[in-house]
DNA sequence: TACTGCGATCGAAGCGCTTCGATCGCCGGA
DNA sequence: TCCGGCGATCGAAGCGCTTCGATCGCAGTA
């Protein structure tokens, strides 16, 4: 291996200047760095994480923990994941891995073993018991999704409520008196996943205060699980016109099922998705929707804990406002 | 932070002692076991992550480099990076993300830096760059894919020359004669991922075997790319009555379409599917299917490389033999 | 001319761990 | 009784880096 040292032998300095050539923490003459860079660049040099780490208590790598939960919809995570590594990368940090599987131990683990300078955690459920783990553990934290207690922690998301609101509205704008909500898995909802709840409640407050009947459905994320769900939406509530659908992995699964109900769309059901831009082209129908802008979210959570590092930054919550793009799913109902 | 002579002294022995006890390479007494690992529990001792790798030169860290590319399929990349971040804490090991947007340069750093013990590279090309750094850092590694010139580099992938032959013969042996495949992406051919190539040919080879009319098609993975594809192989090759769709992205939009021009599945149309069998369910009709089973080569991508780090193994090319489901989506064609 | 201040560089300590080579009892065999 | 051998433990070196406090030479000032 190629150390330091090596490499000061090689440039004729103290490993020392090699150091601080390479941190810019002090000042090092023109000549010498170059030198240095020279030397760096003939023998492939490259720190030793570990080493670097354990002298500066800094790894340079960011830990995320992402659900592994398959009723929640994967392209969705994978979208967080690929915004945040690459946003990482940006700043010249590694992305460590880990499942919700190892619940608050993991992030201890992580944490207490200096394997990463900073955590963010994915799918945050209402009551949170990550949060105290890593309150304790002083640990920089960013949280994507909002828990009862945030504590001194940070958090970034959607405002869900808002979203929810927004997609009623729309519906309501457009003259539609009895709309319905196709939420996420029961599953979701049981765990107390932050943003399904908030989204509820938007959508509900938008629709008792635009006095429109509205109903909310949970889903299984299968073909089976949404045939069930308009079985029983239609049942209980017939004349529904409008569908506001917080579950991407059925959209395709929903558009096929009306389709073969013989409901065509926009004209006998308008549809609202509530996902990311890149998943409403993929139908017969362009899907009028509210974005989940997960692009900006990963970044930002990586932005947020990277501030947290740098020590500039006190605790903040950030909901990013909704953004509703109408499409071609969304039409006035037939009177 | 709590170190290991904090354990020590509060153990009432040296911390060497304390190191042993902890990865059992010498005998330690019961009763000083017991002593120790009480202090550990009642200090919350975590080793130190970055001294432990310089001090042992292991780090306890695999890297998976996985394609960012939206051309391919998401959520199987997701399964893999799910199989192998959950394989990879079975021996202890954390996984860390890099994206192939980094290049060879991305693997070299992190090998060259001992960020990482072993690298698995996940979407291979023909003629891949990584091949080369990998090997002249002698770094474990085991790539998800076999390239032109594996050197001396552990491999591991569904053999899908096998799976293409199975999928056109299935539908040879039901008696069609006119079939096609809807593959990926052209930009994923154009790339040289080992794959699609490798899928094509068995196609094509299986075809040529019986005698059967058959057409291959690339396809952009979307409504519009699905719709334009079938418009092109309908035109080119009207009467076909089997399609291999090797797209996942596109089966949704495939049935959907199918469905608009009122093709009815299986009775007009066969279709045999290449995806993980947890796909073949979200649909209308459940999809007779090759399986790409993600989660074992997930996991044995992770134990092979955890194979090579314990010293115990020689580079091999591991294809696994493809599993053909069928269910309802193929039967005879209608004569 | 003697001194101050500053930019550039060096040397050494130390981060927390692993590991190699002692050391120290203690037991069994001669 | 003495000694060899072995299990249990200790001490110290060293992994490769960062960083603090010197040192050194030189330009500018009094």
């Amino acid at each position: 291996m190629v150390t330091i040292s090596d490499v000061a032998r090689d440039a004729g300095v103290s490993p020392s200047t090699v150091s601080y050539a390479l941190s810019g923490k002090r000042s090092i003459s023109a000549e010498t760095r170059h030198r240095i860079e020279a030397s760096i660049r003939r023998l492939g040099y490259h720190p030793h994480a570990g080493a670097r780490a354990l002298a500066s208590s800094r790894t340079n790598v960011l830990a995320l923990v992402i659900p592994l939960r398959v009723d929640l919809n994967v392209p969705v995570v994978m979208q967080f994941v690929a915004a945040a590594v690459t946003a990482a990368r940006g700043y010249d940090h590694d992305l460590l891995l880990l499942t919700k599987d190892e619940g608050p131990e993991g992030v201890r683990r992580v944490a207490a073993s200096a394997i990463a300078d900073a955590v963010i955690v994915m799918d945050v459920e209402a009551s949170e018991p990550r949060v105290s783990v890593l309150q304790s553990l002083r640990c920089p934290a960013v949280l994507i999704g909002v828990p009862d207690q945030p504590r001194d922690l940070s958090c970034v998301d959607l405002d869900f409520a808002a979203a929810g609101s927004a997609a009623a509205t729309q519906l309501a704008e457009l003259g539609h008196r009895r709309i319905a909500l196709i939420g996420p898995s029961p599953a979701v909802y049981e765990r107390g996943t932050s943003y399904a709840g908030r989204f509820l409640r938007g959508f509900q407050a938008a629709a008792t205060e635009h006095n429109l009947t509205a109903r909310a459905q949970p889903c299984l994320p299968s073909y089976e699980g949404l045939r069930a769900c308009l079985d029983e939406l239609f049942r209980r509530q017939p004349e529904t016109t409008g569908l506001v659908v917080h579950n991407e992995a059925v959209l395709s699964a929903l558009l096929a099922e009306l389709s073969a109900r013989q409901l065509r769309v926009p004209a006998d059901m308008s549809i609202v998705a509530v996902c990311p831009d890149d998943m409403v082209e993929n139908h017969g129908v362009a899907l009028t929707s509210v974005a989940i802008p997960t692009a900006e979210v990963g970044q930002l959570a990586v932005e947020m804990a990277m501030r947290q590092l740098a020590g500039v930054a006190q605790p903040e919550i950030r909901l990013l406002s909704p953004r509703l793009t109408v499409r071609d799913s969304t039409a006035p109902p037939r009177s």
